[in-house]
DNA sequence: CTTCTATCTGAACGACTGTTCATATAAGCT
DNA sequence: AGCTTATATGAACAGTCGTTCAGATAGAAG
């Protein structure tokens, strides 16, 4: 038997994606068999080598689609005339894109360790441009006045830890709704920057 | 052959853990093996077991260490007669110690995931045990109605992923001193809970 | 209806996995 | 000095790993 009916590129490849990224972040990198996600899909293994030349360039694929989303995402939804306005609006776009997509920013942060040094080199290029978005938000509210900042560079690593955060306990339904989450964070992400 | 020169229990059971910190450090608990870990320590992978039942209980023994010596050590050093002070000494404790062991800290947050599920809920229990000490700092600052905090509990995992962030930069010898980057986040922390 | 090609199967490859155990030896005790 | 015991070896176990590939089949094209 091959090729069961109704299967196409089209459908198998993203549905490996998916499988993969939800086994990733499950299990980490190193503890998910390519038997695995070819079971979670419903093919053989062997399937699975018709839509990446091997393991670590599934990693990879999944890593960069997201850094490239969210590079774009960044760019397009954060704005606003003052300094405030915008940290505003990365505030609650970060979380909010970040809540979106729990698997895909935790396996973002938490295989780094597991690509090869090319393709760490790549993901790490594109985390720093999304930082420099930051960054450069709170380095105009210093020049401005606006903000008490000693190191924007630390603020922004701190700034976007505290975010990041809030992945490791929100969950849909629960005790804080997203819009309130997003206040609480904004508050003291204002408050840490002094502005 | 067997027993080399100069081998002893006493000797081999602290190298065996070191090795493993170091190793599931780099490349996370699943990618490796009780070979890798033998070999560094110079010793052949059967002479593991005489110190550790399985290679799960391994990672559990590190955790746990980690984790008991996490909280004795909260316990002794944070202190201070105002909410403040308390906060203060608790940020500059945490930094430090989190700096002096970035093996076990990136380990305790990162291999969770690895645990078998009755050792999970011990460590979740510990980890929750080290948060409380500084929820109850923030409820005293509020109930004193020294701080402008919304949620507490939000509020201190918001500080403490804040805080975990300084590991994943800060290098001995960097453009930081630690004593710049406790002040530098001192600063952020107070100014979040509008101290 | 036939031909072509994208897609999948199923078996196989050698390497590596965690763990066990009979065997050997060095150190400590008497 | 001999005896005991803690500590190590090294081979073996059954199973899994990522990856390859010849062969099979379903859908598209003519």
């Amino acid at each position: 038997m091959a090729r069961t009916a109704g299967s196409h590129s089209d459908i198998t490849g993203p549905r490996i994606r998916a499988a993969a990224l939800r086994l990733f972040a499950q299990h980490g990198f190193a503890a998910v068999s390519m038997r695995q996600i070819a079971g979670e899909v419903g093919v053989q293994a062997g399937a699975l080598y018709n839509y990446t030349p091997d393991k670590q360039s599934l990693l990879f694929d999944l890593m960069q689609r997201h850094m490239e989303g969210l590079l774009a995402e960044v760019a397009s939804r954060v704005m606003g005339d003052t300094p405030t306005d915008r940290l505003h609006s990365f505030v609650r776009f970060h979380i909010g894109y970040h809540i979106d997509r729990p698997d895909e920013v935790f396996i973002a942060y938490m295989e780094l360790r597991s690509l090869s040094p090319e393709n760490f080199a790549r993901i790490e290029t594109q985390r720093r441009r999304y930082e420099d978005v930051l960054e450069a938000i709170l380095q105009d509210g210093v020049v401005q006045g606006a903000y008490s900042v000693p190191d924007t560079k630390i603020a922004t690593l701190g700034l976007i830890a505290m975010l990041n955060g809030v992945n490791t306990w929100y969950r849909a339904g629960g005790r804080l709704s997203q819009t309130e989450v997003e206040g609480i964070y904004w508050d003291m992400a204002r408050q840490a920057v002094g502005a």
